[in-house]
DNA sequence: ATGAAACTCCGTAGTTGTACGGAGATCCGT
DNA sequence: ACGGATCTCCGTACAACTACGGAGTTTCAT
């Protein structure tokens, strides 16, 4: 049986060293790649075969989600593994539809990092078990879901970005082409939806949602 | 010569790991305690020797200027590292006011690291060669100097820690026992000292030093 | 003990955002 | 082709914040 190919991302070289050591003494696993350069990634995948990618997807400037895609575009068949403290059950969820096979927490152990890599190595689906009895909770409740899945139409997230960029609902009006009044209804229905009182509850959501 | 005695907290198992793969091969080093817990850090060095101690700065639930202060509180002899991938010139200062004899960004190499502790465990300052720059290009053009950096009053700090948390003027004044007038003067000058256009301003400065 | 900085408070006016509630136009999926 | 969601716009009244500018009182270091 061949070992399983694995190539890691991590914008931190001691979390490389980290993951490099702890698969170091498990022979089913073989580090093809450890970088903290994307276009390296890219690169390896075009000339070589990887089974698993090991991705970080909080690094700075990139976006995980759209390297996900980029990596699929370049190697659709490596069995993507999404490795990130960001716990928001919403972005998990995003995260798996946008093409990683599995989700693992940074603080996981050794032996679940191996159970996973291999999982994933089989096409079988991975997602740190904290998260799905998460996810599994707000299925069944139905009502628990994070702040952060609360759906906004796209006019509301240009309008919820233009707020955190700190402009007024004049400015973003203009910015828009939309009427001033068109600006507060938006931004009325982001408070209510958002369940914000004033301007900075709105702000903490643009920023948690990552539009600014 | 002895080796150096080192304790590591992190809240990522496999940084724990990264960092005892890397120090492994070094005889200079020897780690002592590697944990995600602080009250196992703590209660560490109130029954043995350390030397230096690895602490991640930014862990949930944790503010690192805190565990800092704790730290030394209950063994000042040690000298503590930060560990972070925070860049922020003033927050590396906060932090060397506040007992750090070092300042190391997560994406180190092995040699740094090794040098970092090395240099720290001999009483000798040492900042991460990036940020020594950084400080020092602030220093000399003397403007440059972070938003962060603009220093606030004590009161000023209350309040824009309270407007952060969406409190109104009034809702400020009540729990400070000020008139709402003393408080919307307060905010005036917030917004001149952070060159705030708005509450949204605002709150983003209030996020970025921590008081959020 | 003296002065600078910080903290406190106020008047007046004007701007910006919030709270109601109503309504036509458009897009999109079944 | 129909219905629901979205996007657009408006009236009115009120709440919250901003922009000026002025001034007395602590507090604290030299």
């Amino acid at each position: 049986m061949n070992s399983i190919r694995l190539a890691i991302i991590d914008d931190h070289q001691v979390v490389l060293d980290g993951l490099q050591a702890m698969f170091n003494g498990y022979p089913g696993i073989s580090i093809v790649l450890a970088t903290t350069q994307q276009d390296e990634l890219l690169s390896h995948l075009q000339n070589h075969e990887v089974d698993v990618a090991l991705v970080d997807i909080q690094m700075p400037e990139i976006n995980g989600i759209e390297l996900c895609t980029r990596i699929l575009k370049t190697d659709n068949s490596v069995r993507i593994l999404a490795f990130s403290s960001f716990d928001d059950t919403h972005f998990v969820k995003q995260m798996l539809r946008k093409g990683a096979l599995g989700y693992l927490l940074k603080n996981a152990a050794r032996d679940v990092l191996i159970d996973a890599v291999t999982s994933v190595s089989r096409g079988e689906r991975y997602v740190d078990e904290f998260l799905q009895k998460q996810i599994l909770d707000e299925s069944l409740t139905g009502e628990r879901r994070s702040m952060y899945e609360i759906p906004l139409t796209k006019r509301e997230r240009e309008v919820l970005k233009l707020i955190g960029e700190e402009n007024t609902n004049q400015e973003i009006a203009d910015k828009l082409f939309l009427s001033l009044r068109t600006v507060e209804t938006h931004r009325s229905n982001l408070s209510q939806k958002l369940g914000a009182k004033n301007a900075v509850s709105l702000v903490k959501e643009a920023i948690k949602r990552g539009l600014v």
